[in-house]
DNA sequence: GCCAACGTTGGC
DNA sequence: GCCAACGTTGGC
């Protein structure tokens, strides 16, 4: 069993909209680490939903992985923005999983909030300049960054 | 394989 | 809107 956490951005998805949709395909992402970080996904796996490139980033709510991972259909879909042309069919380069709401925190847990956390040992969170959009977090981290709530 | 140019992310 | 950080692309 392992604990994630992924970044979406409220303007676009979240936390709310999760909620009303339940289950969700996360597709779109198109970066090998974040990717590999997917494929190591199982059923039932934690994940905090983080709200990134707004006014207040930090962790908005609670899911859980819904599926196994599976390619991500929109990197076949000409129309789409995550279309990649060079994807085959017989060995697609991008993967998701489905991710399940669970419930809403009853405030954000913010960035700032996280950073001023000691003892959490390394998280690409709070590594400078990070930006990546799926990372793991470690139950310590899990449970620090929970109990602000 | 190197590296400059360019694009994207995301906090501020 | 700015800009630092980092990933990707493509010429050589």
């Amino acid at each position: 069993m392992h604990r994630w956490l992924m970044k979406t951005e409220p303007g676009t998805f979240s936390i709310d909209d999760l909620r009303a949709r339940k289950t969700e395909p996360w597709d779109g992402v198109r970066n090998y680490r974040a990717r590999n970080f997917i494929r190591a996904m199982q059923r039932g796996d934690d994940v905090l939903i983080y709200h990134s490139a707004c006014p207040r980033p930090g962790v908005a709510g609670i899911a859980i992985i819904a599926s196994r991972p599976k390619p991500d259909p929109t990197q076949f879909e000409p129309d789409s923005d995550h279309f990649d042309p060079a994807s085959k069919r017989d060995d697609p380069r991008w993967t998701l999983v489905d991710v399940r709401f669970v419930r809403k925190l009853q405030r954000v847990i913010t960035l700032d909030e996280i950073k001023a956390l000691r003892g959490l040992g390394d998280f690409a969170l709070t590594r400078r300049g990070n930006r990546l959009s799926v990372m793991p977090v470690s139950d310590r981290q899990w449970q620090a960054i929970l109990a602000l709530e």
